[in-house]
DNA sequence: AACCTATATCTACACATGTAGATATATAAT
DNA sequence: ATTATATATCTACATGTGTAGATATAGGTT
């Protein structure tokens, strides 16, 4: 099922610390944005409907959740449905535009040139 | 002001087509997927009313509408809210993907490696 | 044991979005 | 000139989303 942007918001945080009870994840949301708990704890139930989330422990009566898939298994086909939706389908000019303006480093573009090469050698064969 | 995916679509066609009317873009539109005529249109109408385009000439009493701003105007943003939602703001995990997942003929990845040598000379003075 | 407080649960609402039917009417066809 | 038809306009509605108040209560605090 897909998920909003306030629910994606909160799955990275829930990606990152592997397991959080929601009033944590209100805190770290709150670092950015005035946002009331009552919110964001309607949305990590949401997500638990959704089956994004799932109860893991809880301490005292304070429930902690986890992710039940991997970041990657979302976001995999976001980056494909953006790319449809935003360039018609089209990887290269997304690609050309993120080398060209993108903050990368001098790591970052060795990396991807690395990836290139390799994409490159595999192609010839 | 953002726009639906529904009106980021037709914009799409707009863009390419530079001048339409609704009656062709529900054609355009209908050759993918079941949508009715007024669905289309409603669409089209608050694509006006945001702004997005504007009524550009008759014909008898069909309208032709046409975008207001480049593609890349809105496409350019997109990309970064993408990056921000998706990878945290980290544009080299999708750089990542991209070059190693998406499809790319060899012309392109020559290309793209071509942009990232420029921009390592660029770095390095 | 009584109380306080943090947390959970429940309910609600405005606005955006995708969807389309109903209706009016200007123009094309006869 | 009359009629038919394509197009525009208007209205409507279910669902999703961001937002949060009200209320209950388990469990820590005194």
């Amino acid at each position: 099922m897909a998920l909003s942007n306030f629910e994606l918001e909160v799955m990275q945080l829930f990606w990152l610390h592997k397991e959080a009870s929601a009033p944590q994840i209100h805190k770290l949301v709150a670092q950015t944005r005035d946002v009331k708990y009552s919110t964001v704890k309607t949305i990590i139930d949401r997500l638990e409907k959704k089956g994004s989330l799932k109860r893991s422990k809880t301490h005292g009566r304070t429930i902690f959740y986890a992710p039940t898939t991997e970041k990657q298994s979302v976001s995999v086909p976001l980056i494909k449905d953006f790319i449809n939706k935003v360039f018609l389908g089209k990887s290269r000019p997304l690609a050309a535009h993120i080398l060209e303006q993108e903050e990368l480093s001098m790591d970052d573009i060795e990396y991807l040139e690395s990836i290139l090469k390799e994409r490159k050698k595999d192609l010839k064969q």
